[in-house]
DNA sequence: TAGGCCATCTGGTCCT
DNA sequence: AGGACCAGATGGCCTA
């Protein structure tokens, strides 16, 4: 995974006074391809796309008051969003390292955000009633098919 | 084209 | 006062 190096602070460009700013990059994020459709397993990172495009994600319209805020106030919103950001791929580090230790079937498939969090409930789920049912070691080593099968209340 | 997923921005609230 | 956390809004990309 590829935590904050993944973008310069300096990508964290006001947009205050501009609908668009190309100089900013689209997050590192995540997203592909999803579980079960195989159609999706192998699919190039989608920042990369956003990238190669230079297309920014930038822009909401709402609080684009340009230029009537003053500067510190202006300067103050710059540093919580670079906050916020590098939060959010803290959180979305912390996903992938979940997702990591998760079986996926296939093996190159990758969960969204949702899913991992439930597959992840439901896997813990089904290795604690492995390890009760005594099948412990192996036994309770659990494939991504089979994780499909015996889930716990919590799907979608 | 619609729908799903995602990154980012933003303002509010709570905490230190 | 400033940072962390949160939820809503917005718009881009991708697949069916």
């Amino acid at each position: 995974m590829a935590p904050q190096s993944d973008r310069s602070p300096d990508e964290g460009q006001p947009y205050f006074g501009g609908a668009e700013d190309p100089s900013s990059a689209a997050g590192g994020g995540s997203a592909g391809s999803r579980g079960a459709s195989p159609a999706r397993t192998a699919l190039a990172p989608r920042e990369t796309a956003a990238r190669r495009k230079g297309k920014t994600r930038r822009g909401r319209g709402k609080a684009r008051n340009e230029g009537l805020l003053s500067k510190q106030k202006r300067s103050r919103r710059m540093k919580a969003n670079d906050r916020e950001r590098n939060r959010m791929h803290h959180l979305n580090s912390a996903l992938d390292a979940l997702r990591s230790v998760l079986p996926t079937f296939p093996d190159d498939a990758k969960l969204t955000k949702i899913e991992t969090l439930r597959f992840a409930h439901n896997y813990i789920w089904a290795r604690e009633r492995g390890l009760e049912r005594g099948g412990g070691g192996e036994s309770g080593q659990l494939k991504a098919q089979e994780m499909g099968r015996a889930l716990p209340p919590l799907t979608r």
